[in-house]
DNA sequence: GACGAATTAGACAAGAATGTCTAAAAAATT
DNA sequence: AATTTTTTAGACATTCTTGTCTAATTCGTC
C-alpha cells in the first residue's frame, strides 16, 4: 500500500493525527465552550476532558478561534443531519393523523431541540450569534432554511392529499415547529428535563391546536355542527 | 433635616453616592455583560462605558459577580414591568378582534421581546441560566408566572364573552406568545431588525392562525358552509 | 526491532484582568 | 467657607490564560 492517503485533495490538509483524538477535542471544546462561553472557555480545560494534552489540541486545531470555529461547523453539521434523518419520519400517508404527528413532533423535539447538538448549537448561536454571524450562515442556509423547506413540503402534500386544509405551508411549519416548542423552552433555558409523559402532552397539546388551525375545514365544520345540534 | 435617610429599612443599605451614577454603571455592565457574556466582561470597559472610573464601580457593587446579580435583578423588574404595561392595553372589548389582537401582538413585541431590556434579559438566561438559576427565580416566578396567567385570564375573559373558543385558557396564551414570536426568532438571534411593515405583518399571520385554532366555532362553520356552498 | 510521526509534560514569556490601595481632586452639605 | 463624602487616576500584587518551545515518550507501521 502506498503511504499517499488522501491522494485527491492535497490542499485540504488531512486531519493529521488519530481522527477519534480530533473528534474527541471537538467534543469536550463543544462542551466547554456551552458550559463557559468562548471567553471563559479554557484550553486547558477543553485538554483534560479530552483526556488529550494542550499541545495537542494546539497542534490539530491551532489557535482558540480556530477551535470554536471547528466545532460550529461540526455541530452544525450533525444538527442538521439529524434533522433530516428525523423529517424522513414524517407521516406522509397518516391512519390517524393527530397521532400521528404528535409522534413525529416528539421525535423533532428529541432529536433536534431536546438533543446533546442542539442544545450546543443554540446556546453557541445565542451566544455568538450577534458576534460572528458568519460562523452561523452555513447553519442558517443548511438548516432552517432547509428544514422549513421540507417540512413546508410534506405539509404541503398532506394538504394536497386532502388532509389538512394550509393556505401557506412555509408558514404553518414554522408555526407548527413554534407550537412544537410551547412548552420545553423555559424548562429548556435552565438545563431542566421533562419526562417521557410530560414531553408527549406537550406534543399533543401542540398538535391539536395546529390540527384546529390548519385541519379540514368540513371536519371543523361537522364537529361545529355537531356540537350546535347537541346544545 | 435629621440626617436618617433611610429610617425604615437601616439594615438594607442605601445605595451611596448618587443614584444616577449606580444607574448608568448597570446599564454599562448590562450592555456589556450582554456583549460579552460573564467571563469576558472586563470592569475597565463597564467604567469607560458607564463614563465612570473603575473604582467607583467596585464602590458600587463590590465584586463583579455582584455586579451582575445586580443587572440581573434591574432588568428583570423593568422588563416585568414593561410586559404588564403592554398586558394592560389588551382588547377587552374588541371591535375587530383579528386587527386588536394584531395591534396588541405587535405592542408585546416591540416592548419585551424586541426591547433593549427584553434582549438583555434573554441573552443573559441563555448565557447563565443553567449556571445560575438562582439569579432568575424572581424572573420566573414574577415574569413568565404571572405574565402567563394575566394573559390567560384575558383570554378567558374574552371567551366567556363569546368571542374565542377556548379549553385551556393557560394553554392558548403560551401557544399565542409562541405564534408570535414565530418569524422574530431568528432574526433576532442574529441582532437584525424588522422592518415595521413586516414586523406587522408577522403579527397579523400569528394572529390569523390563533383564531383560526381558537376563534368561535361558528363562524368557522359558517366560513366552511360558506366555501362549501360556493363550490 | 527500527524508523518516523504523533503525543506528552512541563517550562516559559507576554499579556490581560481582578481587586486593593493611596493620595489628590471634585462635589455636596452644613 | 469649612468639612465631609464621593470620585478619580494610577500604581500595584496576584492570578489566570494564551500560545510557543523543547525534550522525552509513546504509538503505528514497515
Amino acid at each position: 500500500m502506498v503511504c499517499m492517503k488522501f491522494p485527491t485533495s492535497p490542499d485540504i490538509l488531512p486531519p493529521r493525527g488519530h481522527p477519534a483524538k480530533r473528534q474527541s477535542i471537538i467534543d469536550a471544546a463543544a462542551a466547554v465552550f456551552c458550559r463557559e462561553g468562548f471567553a471563559g472557555a479554557n484550553i486547558d480545560l477543553v485538554a483534560a476532558e479530552a483526556g488529550v494534552s494542550r499541545q495537542t489540541v494546539y497542534n490539530h486545531h491551532g489557535d482558540k478561534e480556530k477551535l470554536f470555529a471547528a466545532v460550529v461547523a461540526d455541530i452544525t453539521e450533525r444538527c442538521n443531519a439529524r434533522a433530516f434523518t428525523v423529517l424522513s419520519t414524517f407521516p406522509d400517508n397518516p391512519e390517524d393523523l393527530e397521532a400521528d404527528l404528535t409522534v413525529f413532533a416528539m421525535r423533532l423535539n428529541k432529536g433536534c431541540i431536546w438533543g446533546r447538538d442542539g442544545r450546543f448549537l443554540a446556546k453557541l448561536i445565542h451566544a455568538e450569534g450577534e458576534r460572528h454571524p458568519e460562523l452561523f450562515e452555513t447553519w442558517r442556509r443548511e438548516g432552517p432554511g432547509r428544514v422549513w423547506s421540507a417540512l413546508a413540503a410534506r405539509f404541503a402534500r398532506l394538504a394536497f392529499a386532502g388532509h389538512l386544509d394550509i393556505d401557506d405551508p412555509d408558514l404553518a411549519a414554522r408555526q407548527f415547529l413554534a407550537l412544537v416548542n410551547v412548552d420545553l423552552h423555559i424548562p429548556w433555558l435552565f438545563g431542566e428535563t421533562l419526562s417521557e409523559e410530560e414531553q408527549s402532552a406537550s406534543a399533543a397539546r401542540a398538535v391539536r391546536t395546529f390540527l384546529r388551525a390548519y385541519g379540514r375545514k368540513c371536519e371543523a365544520a361537522a364537529d361545529a355542527l355537531e356540537e350546535a345540534h347537541q346544545a
